[in-house]
Formats: structure tokens, sequence, C-alpha cells
RNA sequence: GCCGAAGUGGCGGAAUGGUAGACGCGCUGGUCUCAAAAACCAGUGGGGUUAGUCCCCGUGCCGGUUCGAGUCCGGCCUUCGGCACCA
């Protein structure tokens, strides 16, 4: 053992022997319960960043941990490796996406082996490796056999300037695009979809399976899928008699519809206007204004009200009134059916509207307390209350009200109760080249024809230069899509979109469970053994999509017949960002530090220890330079600590023996009280506590042997688990230090230590003594007092007395073990 | 606007309704040294003080419940995240 804690030198050795030894292999055990542990795979973009090193020390800690404590692990490693920066790199760096991405995945893979990541490296999968996306391709034709994967017209994020269509994230606040700052429009396009919405209901309702997630990002994704209840109603358009359907939440307020609005895109409207010149110019001018360039003002916050009226009129069925028809901005095609009933004094826009065109305002429901009138009203009042000019249905309150209204619609055959979902299809083209191809191939004769199972993978060519403006190759290249139609032998047409990248990591979690797998996208007799995953971490800005498409994709799973859970991630942990003088890191703002850096010059263990002593891992952590040497420190005291104060006082014999002795109990008191301690905050992920009481032990075990006699049992067991509580945490200096113990085989190995309760207790407790709930004073009295003496000792004490002084003493509350509080 | 999280020393952060500020950073003093660094030891919320194992104040703000509130309840303020015309 060095007198100095040299980190280069112990994780370097330790780096090396683990991988000799296979040490992180996972193996189905019969004997031992398992355990799934998977962090996010991170996107090769560059080296690894200290947002990575926090979620896989995290993840690291868990691992060692539950090893230790009788469980066989599995803990895989991979790469989202396909997707839009690989081909923006290229672009401006003149690589290929290919080289760009597989050098990146060396430079992160290095450092996730510096860091000391106990990962099954022989489970390493990237997305956009053929063996991998190769089943991702599978996935999609199972899809497009269970009708969930359909071409349909999307309307799509369209960059003019690159040629592409742009998913949102590539949509810059204001509308540009996020590489060319061209303005982007919104361009129709036959695309890719699955039917993400066929799950909407199960996805929703199986949220309850879900008791480790954490609430906000539950009510996060019931908000996007944003399921709400209400009526179709049918209107009937005056001039042709046809039937209009809308979609209200609200059908209590049926009697106050005084306008009906169409969606600019709606088909009927260009159809009222035929005959008009004026109006067909009018509402040209308006589809300019809202539509025709960029739609992100549109839909931007406090857009002004915008419309036209249509020239015609539809009938309400409740009431037989004639309402005025107009196409309005606000109005979404896609959400319900395009079409809306306006009921301007309960809709706040329903009520902008109105009053910019002057229509007329009637009050359906009143509140509980006050009137209302039209003129009076500054805003819609949207709330429930008693229904009014409502035919039969006045002064009923409007929640009975809803239910009445329905009957009555569904009795006449006006309409029907009706469910809405804001969640939509998940469009997965992209007119990408660094992605995995859709198994597609049109005839002329045969229409769309799927790829065949046995023709799998559907090889991306990695030969194609990525052109400077950005476009797809796959468009272009022959060799690419001309093909021979599977069914009929003509020349045929392969599709040349690729899928979004989120379609990859919808399953990357199944096929760690059998990643050389040939026959499927995974074995399913190991999917029954691992999954589901038992602890899943990552970042929150994932808390939506990924982990919805997962879900998602996992239910389909489950209606293929190869699982039987609903379920894939049994616990959620969400990780805080790491910020930097209250900033996230970024390139732009010059505020990024590189783990690789910290690495070399303090050593893994001193980064991990760090970063999770930070503070508790669903916050935001601020990073402080000076904070890291502090964990340095740390780390070259717990090294001397072993050195000086163990290893040179075993060979010097210089040994009292005294175990019950008062001094000695104290430091076996603390050794077992750390144990329980450390123990109970890593299984609630209180890891920045966990730390902080091994620090204690430490300073305990330096007072033990400064200030009088050792024992060498108890000094012992003391250093000993200090080790054994870090070596999760920081794993090479305590493999390193375990052996200076002398002790054989890997502290990683090694149970996890136990700990005595009645040592765990300290002999003596802090008795506070409290008037009326204000602290006068504490005395040390042995644990095991009773309540009684506490009394005793508290009413007794100087200090209190001179507070109680001559009132008289009204309650004593005793706290066991605590404190006593006298109130006068 | 809606939903969610969070406001505690100079800083990161601890506190099953029971000693507010554990642990760490920083700072101050001491030991060691010719000196410095490192290391070790001690101190470190603010104010007062008869200097006491003393007193007062103190967890964003205002109220409430309780013997006792950072913690529970009601009402505000601020910051950060997500969603945002979804009928």
């Amino acid at each position: 053992m060095t007198p100095q804690y040299d980190h280069r030198a112990i994780e370097e050795k330790w780096m090396e022997r683990w991988k000799e030894q296979g040490a992180y292999l996972s193996v189905q055990d019969p004997d031992r319960p398992k355990k799934y542990v998977l962090v996010m795979y991170p996107y090769p973009s560059g080296p690894a960043h200290m947002g990575h090193v926090a979620n896989y020390s995290l993840g690291d800690v868990l691992v060692r941990y539950y090893w230790r404590t009788g469980y066989t692990v599995l803990n895989p490693m991979g790469y989202d490796a396909f997707g839009l920066p690989a081909e923006n790199a290229a672009i401006s760096e003149g690589s290929h996406p290919a080289t760009w991405t597989r050098d990146n995945i060396e430079l992160i893979s290095l450092d996730l082996k510096r860091l000391g990541y106990a990962y099954d490296w022989s489970r390493e999968i990237s997305t956009c490796d053929p063996e991998y996306y190769r089943w991702t391709q599978w996935f999609f034709l199972k899809m497009y056999e269970m009708g969930l994967a359909y071409k349909g017209d999307a309307e799509a994020n369209w960059c003019p300037s690159c040629g592409t269509v742009l998913a949102n994230e590539q949509v810059l606040p204001d509308g540009s695009c996020e590489r060319c700052r061209a303005v982007v429009q919104k361009k129709w396009l036959n695309q890719w979809f699955f039917k993400i919405t066929q799950y909407a209901d199960a996805l929703l309702d199986d949220m309850e399976l879900l008791e480790d997630w954490p609430e906000r990002v539950l009510t996060m994704q019931r908000n996007w899928i944003g399921k709400s209840h209400g009526a179709q109603v049918d209107f009937t358009l005056e001039s042709t008699g046809e039937i209009i359907r809308v979609y209200t939440t609200r059908p209590d307020t049926l009697y106050g519809v005084t306008f009906f609005l169409l969606a600019p895109e709606h088909p009927l409207v260009d159809r009222l206007v035929e005959g008009d010149a004026a109006r067909r110019e009018e509402v040209a001018a308006f589809r300019e204004r809202v539509g025709g360039v960029s739609s992100f003002e549109r839909t931007a916050q406090g857009a002004e009200k915008d419309g036209v009226f249509l020239g015609d009129y539809v009938v309400n069925p409740v009431n037989g009134e004639r309402v005025p028809v107009y196409t309005a901005n606000f109005v979404l095609i896609e959400y319900g059916t395009g079409a809306v009933m306006a009921v301007p004094a309960h809709d706040q826009r329903d009520f902008e509207f109105a009053r910019k065109y002057d229509i007329p305002v009637r009050i359906v429901i009143q509140p509980p307390d006050g009137e209302l009138s039209p003129d009076g009203m500054t805003e819609a009042y949207e709330a429930t209350g008693t229904m009014v000019n409502s035919g039969d249905f006045d002064g009923i309150p409007s929640d009975l009200g809803f239910e009445d209204v329905c009957d009555l619609l569904e009795s006449r055959g006006w309409g029907e109760r009706a469910v809405n979902y804001r969640l939509r299809d998940w469009l997965v083209s992209r007119q990408r080249y660094w992605g995995a191809p859709i198994p597609i191939i049109y005839c002329d004769s045969c229409g769309t024809v799927p790829v065949p199972e046995e023709d799998l993978p559907v090889l991306l060519p990695e030969d194609l230069d990525v052109r400077r403006d950005g476009r797809s190759p796959l468009p272009l290249e022959k060799s690419f899509y001309e093909v021979e139609c599977p069914r009929c032998g003509v020349e045929a047409r392969r599709e040349t979109d690729t899928m979004d990248t989120f379609v990859d990591s919808s399953w990357y979690y199944f096929r760690f469970v059998s990643p050389h797998d040939d026959d499927g996208p995974f074995d399913v007799e190991d999917a029954a053994y691992w999954m589901p995953v038992d602890q899943y971490i990552g970042g929150i800005e994932h808390a939506i999509l990924h982990l919805m498409y997962s879900r998602f994709f996992t239910k389909v799973i489950y209606d293929l017949g190869l699982i039987d859970f609903k379920e894939p991630f049994s616990r959620l942990l969400c990780q805080g960002m790491i910020i930097m003088d209250g900033a996230k890191m970024s390139k732009s703002k010059g505020n990024v530090v590189t783990p690789g850096d910290y690495i070399d010059r303090l050593g893994a263990d001193t980064l991990r220890l760090y970063i999770l002593f930070l503070g508790p891992p669903e916050l935001s952590k601020d990073w402080n330079d000076q904070g890291v040497e502090g964990a340095r420190r740390f780390l070259s005291r717990v090294w001397r600590m072993v050195q000086e104060r163990y290893v040179a006082l075993l060979s010097q014999g210089e040994f009292a023996s005294g175990v019950d002795e008062p001094r000695h109990r104290a430091m076996r008191s603390l050794t077992h009280r750390t144990i329980k301690n450390v123990t109970r905050d890593i299984e609630e992920f209180a890891f920045n506590t966990a730390v902080s009481f091994i620090m204690e032990l430490v300073n305990g075990i330096y007072h033990y042997t400064s200030d009088g006699d050792v024992d060498r049992d108890v000094l012992g067991e003391a250093v000993e688990a200090a080790v054994n509580l870090l070596a999760p945490f920081t794993p090479f200096i305590c493999e390193e230090l375990w052996q200076a113990l002398g002790k054989h085989g890997s502290v990683h190995q090694h149970p996890w230590p136990a700990f005595d309760e009645e040592l765990a207790r300290p002999e003596e407790i802090t008795l506070v003594v409290q008037v009326n709930g204000k602290v006068r004073d504490r005395i040390a009295v042995p644990s095991d007092i009773s309540e009684a003496e506490m009394e005793a000792k508290a009413l007794a004490c100087e200090n209190a007395r001179k507070f109680i002084a001559l009132k008289e003493v009204r309650k004593v509350i005793v706290v066991p073990g605590k404190l006593v509080n006298i109130v006068v």
C-alpha cells in the first residue's frame, strides 16, 4: 500500500482486472431473486458529460448494492446510435454519420469504463447495428400486420430550404429551422403512423400499475393523453340540410350556442363560399394569415381571434335556432371533428370571438353567487351553476344537466355521449438518412407490400454521401430503392423514409435480455426471467415521449403474446439536471465541465462520490469545483485512515483490549448505526445522506484512534464497515483497500454488512428539556431511561426551574427517548 | 393561463410534528514547518451579553391548528420545469 492515494494506478489496475475476470456478467440464477436495473442509454454525441455521470453513478450504486444483498442483476449498456445530430455533424465536419457515431461510441464507452460502471459489456448494443435495426423493422412489420402501422396524410413541419420534414424538436420556438433558420412551413404529406391512439385508454388505465413512478410523470402523461368526456351533437346546415357533427365537453351549455365554427382546413369551408367570389377572396386572405406561411403564430399564446363569416347557418337541434357559420383561426382540424359549437357566455375563446365580431352572448349557466348579464360580462363564465334559458332544463344544476341533455340527444337521435383524446397517432416517417429504413415496397400492381420477414434487415447503405443540403441520399440511390416486388416480381420502389429514432428506443430494454438472439427481437424465456425492468433511471426530459412510446410498445408486445406483463418499468427514478452557476451546462454558455478531465486529475471515484453527494437525485444539482476537491480530500482521508490508523497499528501491535468500556462500546455503536443508516438510505435513494453517514464514521474512527486506547477488534470492525459501505460509491479505491485489509476476493462480491440493532442504539442520549416549547436545557441520560425518570430529571434541572419560577406546572409532555416539554 | 416541483447560513444541502442548520464546501484560529502547501485539531446563522452548560431573533410573506410547526391547514409572493386556444 502506497502512502499516498494514487488514483491513477489504482483505477487503471482494477479496470483491467475486472475486465479480465469478466466480473460483471449477468447470469440467470434460480437460487436468487433477480433485479434488472437500467439507466437510459446515451446518444453518443461525444465523450460522456456530467449528466451521464450523475445518472449512471446512481444506477451503479444500486447494482453493486443489490449484488451484495443476494440478487442476481442484469445491468446492461448500449447506444441510441441513429439520429439527426450525426447527419448534421457529418455535413458540417465532412465526415460520415456512421463514422462519426462509431467514433463517439468509442469515446463515451471509454469514459463509462473508466468510471468503473459494472455493466455486462457482453450485452452491448447499438441501434444502428443491422442486427439491432433488423428487429426494429420486424416490429414495424408486426404493427403493419396488426393494423397498427398505416400511411396517412399529415401536416408536417417542412423546411423548404433543407427540403425535408423536421421533427417538432427541430423547430425553434420562433418557427424557424434549427439548422438553416429558414421559416418552417406546414405541409401535407403522406406519412407512416403508429396507431398509439388505439391504446390511449390502456395507457391511461394501466397507470394504476405504476405505483413506484413519480406522480409528476404520470400527471404529465395523463395531460398529454388528454382524455375528455362530452357529447357529439349533430347540427344541420341550413342551405343543404347536411349534418355537421361537433364534439363538446359542455352539452349543458347547448342552449347557449350563438354561432358555429369550422377549422380553416375544414373541407366544407371551400364549398360554402364556392358561389360567392367576395367571400372566396376573404377566405383566401384569411387562410393566408393563419396557415399559409407559419402556423406557429396561430397557436402561439394569446393570439388574436380571427375569422370569416361563411354566409350560411346551422340549426341547433335542441331549440331549432339558426346560428351563423364562421371559420376561425383557433379551431383545430385535428381535434374532435374540426367543427365547434360556440357558446360565448361560457367559453373564453368563443367569448373573445363574439366580442370582436359583435355576435350575441346568451347566458345559460348562472353562477351560485350573483347573476351574470350579457352586457356586464368581461370574460366567459366557465364553471358550473344553474341552467337558465335552456327550455325544460331551467333551474337544474349544470352538472346534472350535462347528463340530462345527453339523454335528450340520445333519445332523439341528435347525438350521443363521446370521449375524446388530445393524444394523436405517432408519426414515425422521417425523410432522413441516418435511421432504420421502413421495410415497405410500393408496387404498381400490388400496391403497398411489406418486406417479407426473411428479407430483413433492409440494410441502410453506409457508403452514401450525405449531401451538403441535408437531404437524405436514399431517394437518389437506385441500388437502394430499385427492387423487385416480393409478390409479383415486377420492378417496384422501396420506401426511402426511415423511422423516428424514438422507435429504436421503444424496445431496446427487451433486446438486452438476449442481445445476440438471431431468431427474434428477444428470447421469450430470457424476457420472462429478466423483465420487467425493476428500476429504470433517466432524465425527466423523457417523461412523456420515450416513456409513453415504450409503454405503448410493451402493450403491443403483450398483444403479440410474447410477454405476460403490460408495463415495462416497475419503478422509475427521474434525475434532476446538473447545472452550473444556476444555469444548464451548455457550450454556448461556456460552462461545460468534462468528466474525462476530472477522471484524469482526481479520479473516477472522486467524481462519482462528489456527484452523488451533491444532493437528492431527483432535484437539479449545482456543480461546484471546490466541492470536488472536498470529495477527493475525503477519499485521501479514508486511504490514510486504513494505512496510518489500522494497517500500521496492526504491524506495531499496539492494542489494548476492552470491548465493554464506554469508548469502545461507543465506537461499535457508531459502526453499527452507520451500517443501519447507510443501508436504509441506499434503499431510499438518499445517496447524499448515505455518504454523509460514512463521513461521520470515518471522522469517528479518527477520533477513536487519536484520543485513547484502541481495541483491535473494535477498530477492525469499524474500518471494515467503512470500506464495505463506501464500495458501491467508489468501487476502485475500496477494492484496493479491501486487499490492504488482507481480505480475499472482491469487496463487490462480499455480502453486505449486517448490523446489530442493540449495538446501533447509543448508550447515552441527549434529553431536551423545554418550557412552553422553548429549549431550556439538554441533559445526557442513559438511552434506556423511563418516561417517569425523564419527567423527574426535567423538572429537577436548574435551567428549567428558572423558567418555571413560581408559575404552576399545568402539563408535562414526554416524548420517549427525546424530550420533555413543561407547560406553565 | 393551467399543471407540477421548490423557497432553510456565504454556498451545496440535513432534519418519522419534538435540539433548525447533520455532512461537505468556503472562511477564521491553532499544531507541525525556516516558510508555505498538505495534514491534523478547534471554531463558524444574526444580534445581545452580567461572558454563564446565558438571553433574544431566525427556515419566502400573512394568518391558523398544536404543549410544540421548516414540517400540517388556509391565503399570498418568488423561482424553476412541463403544457399551452384540445371545444
